[in-house]
DNA sequence: CCGAATGCTGGACAGTAGGTCCATTTCGTC
DNA sequence: GACGAAATGGACCTACTGTCCAGCATTCGG
């Protein structure tokens, strides 16, 4: 269900308006969705997107709850178009800091940081603690641990915990990927090559 | 709802017989645990956690409903419950290898891998892309698309992918650090301390 | 400015799941 | 073998999802 990079999304909301040869938007249309997408907006925010019932989107929205499926067809159809704002806005800060000089690499990630910033409360409900399942936090909370306990002797104290985070973060997405793949490489080979990574960087 | 360090379970399930001094469990509780735990085992893996309803793992395990809510709280508790099992075997593995003598940093990540190769179906279940929310998803895949793009002149290719899941999950999870933990450094010194982390490592 | 088209409403309805309760039966334990 | 704890299954309630429809209101196009 995720999306592709290839995706296009026809209509506009809110303040972006319309283009010329494309299928115009009832105003209705338009109002209606975009109260919805705000309800919903700051409901994921109060209660965590789990918690949010289509009624409590309607009641918050002041929108009738049929109303609701004839423009998206569940929660999670209002969730992935709502992320296709931020998606935009992202590669829109991304193609602004392409053209400055700054050559360095990965310097998207700057725009990324800024980009979170200024949409704290989004990002915080839609990446913070709260969205991630308890399992994966369990685990990432024992390696945390370890972790911390390794980073003991080493550097500085100070931004350790992001360093933490860092060691923690990468070793999931690594694993998960590997186990995606069917775990085709043994664990020795995995461990080398992250340990490399970690112990040296990508240079 | 996560799981405390030091929480501590009484209860032991399957091979692992009475302590002395422990409240002896009745035969048909540790049958009934376990019998439950399977299902819900197998079940997670065919299709996945949102999925399964209590009913299922009930009928799986050949029990009565209402007997699942004499010893689980409901499907949370039960998983919860169940990455218990996976927890003790972690650390278990990790401090049969500390006594060797295999001194390099990080080498419980060894301990990690093969513990998670050994049970790939249900680290699939647990940490696989299906585990991971939409939306942690979606901007996982933009990340991607970048570092993969910006990774295309360097070094040699094989690996590759394994380098970019490292770099976003890396990434993903010192930004949720941030987040969390209110954003109080600026933007562009966290854009900095990862840069220097993925660049030179932890060294 | 008017009429047709389209969207909105609110309520009814069916289906599914979660969770509680209890009388009855079954099964370990002593 | 008797006692007590555990299992059963079915009744019951709540909450949410998703569909459908008849009637009202807005908008669009002319």
């Amino acid at each position: 269900m995720t999306e592709r990079p290839g995706d296009v999304h026809q209509q506009m909301h809110g303040a972006h308006g319309q283009e010329a040869h494309m299928p115009v938007i009832d105003r209705r249309v338009a109002r209606t969705r975009t109260k919805l997408e705000r309800a919903f907006f700051h409901l994921m925010q109060e209660k965590g997107y789990d918690a949010v019932t289509i009624n409590d989107i309607c009641d918050r929205a002041g929108v009738g709850r049929s109303t609701f499926y004839t423009h998206f067809t569940g929660k999670d159809d209002l969730k992935r178009r709502s992320l296709e704002h931020l998606r935009a806005e992202l590669l829109e800060s991304h193609a602004r800091l392409k053209s400055v000089e700054d050559q360095r690499p990965f310097r998207f990630m700057l725009a990324m940081f800024e980009h979170a910033r200024r949409h704290l409360p989004a990002y915080r409900a839609l990446m913070g603690s709260e969205g991630l399942s308890v399992s994966l936090g369990t685990i990432r909370d024992i390696l945390a641990d370890l972790v911390r306990a390794e980073l003991k002797g080493r550097g500085t104290s100070d931004g350790r915990e992001t360093t933490v985070a860092f060691i923690v973060g990468a070793f999931m997405a690594v694993m998960t990927q590997w186990l995606d793949d069917g775990a085709k490489t043994t664990p020795a080979e995995m461990d080398a090559h992250f340990r490399r990574l970690i112990e040296h960087g990508v240079g």
